[in-house]
DNA sequence: TGACTATATAAGTATATGCTTATATAGTAA
DNA sequence: TTACTATATAAGCATATACTTATATAGTCA
């Protein structure tokens, strides 16, 4: 792994938005409106957001309906080396569940 | 492992010439004219790179005659969590070698 | 002491980043 | 079609970042 390379994705994984999306993508699909709410912020910011970690195909976009849901790029060349900073962090999982609680987690079916 | 303390170091190594510091001085003890050298990069900018991993604390200083030698903090409470980063990137051994080859690598005893 | 070397710091600047607001695009549903 | 929802994009702006040059600090050595 190239190390400027290296340095790129860790610069894109170095802001909190970004990490914790990377984190929760890890366990679950996401869309837009979700991460929303989650992060209480505004739909834009969020946007462009995702927008970075797709460029450098981190994750993976899928339209289902309205939405379009956000995944982890298991494929990435870089994935292992993402997947162990990842391992690092603590579940996202509370976000997730006071989604649901709310009402708000998105689901297609 | 806090989420947003995660991002900060990542955002610290997501420059290329600090992630070839931290990887360089995994392996071996630098000084500031050292890197001057090896980034081919002014030295108040090496010093501002270099202060910036101190300020974290990601790496120790001691000083020794006129030179300050830098070195990685494995004490460092995220140590394990760096260290898994580094793992995964190629050795700058060749630029230490380079460094002995023009005689430009410092030691002092 | 004074000249020299290594390093740090300060101030300035150009560019990058992360938001904002406004608007465009695309799908759903009446 | 029209109204609505979800998302993307564009443009603007304040702040952060990574350099630059100039200068200060601290140690070495004659």
């Amino acid at each position: 792994m190239d190390i400027y390379h290296a340095s790129q994705v860790l610069k894109l994984l170095g802001d909190p938005t970004r990490l914790t999306m990377m984190k929760l993508l890890e366990s679950h699909e996401c869309c837009v409106c979700e991460f929303v709410e989650i992060f209480n912020m505004s739909q834009p910011a969020i946007s462009q957001h995702l927008r970075k970690l797709r460029d450098i195909k981190l994750v993976n976009e899928q339209r289902r309906g309205q939405w379009i849901f956000f995944s982890i790029n298991e494929s990435h060349d870089d994935y292992s080396f993402i997947k162990r900073i990842l391992e690092h962090l603590p579940e996202q999982t509370e976000s997730i569940t006071e989604l649901k609680m709310q009402g708000l987690r998105v689901c297609c079916e």
